[in-house]
RNA sequence: CGCGGGGUGGAGCAAUAGGUAGCUUGCCGGGCUCAUAACCCGGAGGUUGGAGGUUCGAGUCCUUCCCCCGCAA
């Protein structure tokens, strides 16, 4: 099939390269415009853009793709491929492609639909999640469902790993799907629209760590996305964690132990690893050499 | 030219108003012990990121360069 591949951030890099390795072939990579990214807020590529120059895939970017209608019917695609593209197509690009648009999102639809599911099934601590692909409409991630596979999610399972698992699973089961959709013996299921949940884009503020919250809960948090608190005032960011007690009830909340074990409202979580403010990443242990912190409180300010 | 914080023995941190560079840990050697991630004694290891400057004297003040990081995006 001839594809259209439209993506942006590193999720889509390894759903790519699986297809431009396939017998498909890519005519076009669309990704969002460059963004300011770093310290010094350089227009840097998106990883995407990055990744189809580096294969010689012909490459573009738009501001809206909505005004793009005739170059989009010009390419003459089967079919347009989305993973986390970023921008919302219209009615009439949907229609451009024989087989229309299908999209593949990290979650087992119709739960957590939206911006961010992977981090949302693990900060709401569930067993499992997925990738689902599902044939684009106008609404979010509403579109009927085309396949889906769930992989569980472990205890050492951080954003970082799942991101990763489900990345490959992604491209996977794209293939499959084209498969399938080429052969004729696809079918699709609506999706139960009463059992929808919507995730929306994390902000720095969600990552503020509340330690009356249960070890686990907080745990869920460390692991899902960028935690950070305050010791004396001294902003830190948590990067790992280990539940040592779940039941113990604690009225100090927030209280150091020895060993960086840290009371929450229910359990006792062990700091494994942190980021202070203008340092470097360093093993709880490194920290405690250079602070004492037994007996302080952990939390806001 | 987005805002801000740092670079001190292998590692993590200190050093009142400029005046002998310390602590914890690690490492080496020895001791004690049935034993120890325990304890005791001793030791090595720094031209305080680089280069200039001010000063009787600079980790500490000034100038400049290099590197690292947090926030914001």
């Amino acid at each position: 099939m001839k594809i259209v591949f439209l993506g942006t951030p590193s999720f889509a890099l390894k759903p790519l390269i699986e297809l431009n390795n396939s017998r498909h072939k890519i005519v076009a990579v669309v990704s969002q415009p460059d963004r300011a990214k770093g310290r010094k807020g350089n227009l840097l590529p998106t990883p995407v853009k990055e990744l189809a120059l580096s294969l010689n895939l012909p490459t573009h970017q738009f501001e809206s793709i909505k005004n793009q209608i005739a170059f989009l019917k010009s390419l003459n695609a089967d079919i347009f491929i989305t993973v986390a593209y970023g921008q919302i197509l219209s009615q009439e690009i949907l229609n451009t492609p024989k087989f229309g648009v299908i999209n593949a999102h990290a979650s087992l639809l119709p739960k957590y639909r939206g911006a961010s599911p992977i981090q949302s099934a693990i900060l709401n601590g569930e067993k499992e999640t997925g990738i689902t692909i599902m044939q684009t409409e106008l609404g979010l991630d509403s579109g009927n469902i085309l396949s889906q596979e769930k992989i569980p999610i472990l205890d050492s399972d951080t954003i970082e790993t799942l991101f990763d698992k489900l990345s490959t699973l992604s491209a996977d089961l794209l293939l499959k799907t084209l498969c399938k959709l080429e052969n004729g013996n696809s079918f699709s299921v609506p999706q139960d629209h009463m059992l929808a949940t919507k995730c929306s884009l994390i902000t720095k503020e969600m990552g503020s760590l509340d330690f009356s919250k249960s070890a686990r809960q907080v745990f869920n948090q460390i692991r899902a996305i960028n935690s950070y608190s305050h010791i004396d005032g001294l902003y830190i960011r948590i990067l790992d964690s280990e539940i040592i007690n779940e039941h113990q009830i604690n009225k100090d909340a927030g209280l150091i132990e020895n060993d960086f074990i840290v009371k929450c409202g229910q359990g006792l979580l062990k700091i494994k690893q942190v980021l202070p403010m203008n340092k470097k990443r360093m093993t709880a242990k490194q920290f405690l050499l250079g602070n004492d912190v037994r007996g302080k409180k952990i939390g806001t300010n």
